[in-house]
DNA sequence: ACTAATCCCGACCTTTCTGGTCGGATATAG
DNA sequence: CTATATCCGACCAGAAAGGTCGGGATTAGT
């Protein structure tokens, strides 16, 4: 692996590579479906991601309930549910916590009520629409959505730059 | 000041105290429209934020046209344009830089082809959807949507504790 | 001319978080 | 008994967050 860089988000609002690998985890798993547990040696050479650092990510995913793990040789994690009974919004939840662009606006209750400023400020309501519109985002989509395999563009007669909608190759 | 931790996001998607800050210096600028240039140093006390790290955002907002400067003994910041005009996600942007969830996502484009799984990877639908989602958010509010205070509930006949507009109007 | 108020701006500093690694314990199939 | 897995806490280096500081340039009053 070798480390590279850790770029990603590096602007506003932006997820760490917890939920990114997280979400590349869950989708090749979701490719696995069916097939009995993967392991995550065999996941991290897939997605090219560093195996110990994915363990943290798995636990996360299994005490949410998401993943079941199995243990012992030929063991590994299976989805809990059928992908399409997975919305992203709970996989980001398990991977990162609550969906909070600012401390006012978290989802989970408990925590939000920890602004004090919340009874005269304005400015609340921003967040709280960005919130809503993230977690949104995030219910409208299951793993079922990202799973499929895009095949590489194949070339069809002389059809110009045909772009179906299901796009190019093999990575997540 | 005597530096509170800086709690804020704490979770996923969270925007920094540059975001949060800067957004309250603006509505704070939004009140004060029409009546010649602010200073920070009271804007600083009215909002109880530290004078010398708004001045970093207030450059920000500056170079990004938001807000017109005069130096000088009563100068002091002024808004750009009127509140109406001034969209949310042009701030936050000009503030945390541009909106991307994720590297693959950006809203800046010569920024988003940084990612060199874009072409065959499944997964950047989710964080398209999740930055178009953020930005739609962004510009469906306006500055002038924040400015307006909240006046402290009144209790309407028995009135006692009458808590005067100006009572909660310094914090934003 | 002087002074006080102000923006301008780069340098610096401390603490927290990120993005991991490591080593061992435990469980299980063959 | 061994190879392959998960489990899980400890550790760690580097980056980013969240500021502070000090001085320079500008301008309004006096």
């Amino acid at each position: 692996m070798t480390t590279r860089p850790a770029f990603h988000g590096s602007g506003a609002v932006s997820f760490s590579t917890k939920g990114e690998y997280g979400v590349r985890l869950m989708v090749q798993l979701g490719r696995h479906y069916g097939t009995g547990p993967a392991s995550l040696a065999e996941i991290a050479a897939e997605e090219d991601l560093p195996r110990a650092y994915l363990e943290q990510l798995a636990m996360g995913l299994r005490d949410a309930g998401l993943v079941v793990s199995t243990r012992g040789a030929h063991g590994g994690y299976e989805l809990g549910r059928r992908p399409a009974d997975i919305r992203m919004s709970e996989v980001l939840r398990a991977l990162e916590g609550p969906i909070a662009p600012m401390i006012c606006a978290s989802d989970d209750p408990e925590h939000a009520t920890m602004c004090d400023r919340a009874s005269n400020c304005t400015v609340n309501i921003l967040w709280v629409r960005v919130r809503d519109a993230i977690v949104g985002a995030l219910d409208g989509m299951t793993l079922a959505d990202l799973v499929p395999l895009r095949l590489p563009p194949i070339e069809l007669g002389t059809t110009p730059t045909h772009k179906t909608l299901q796009g190019a190759a093999s990575r997540s």
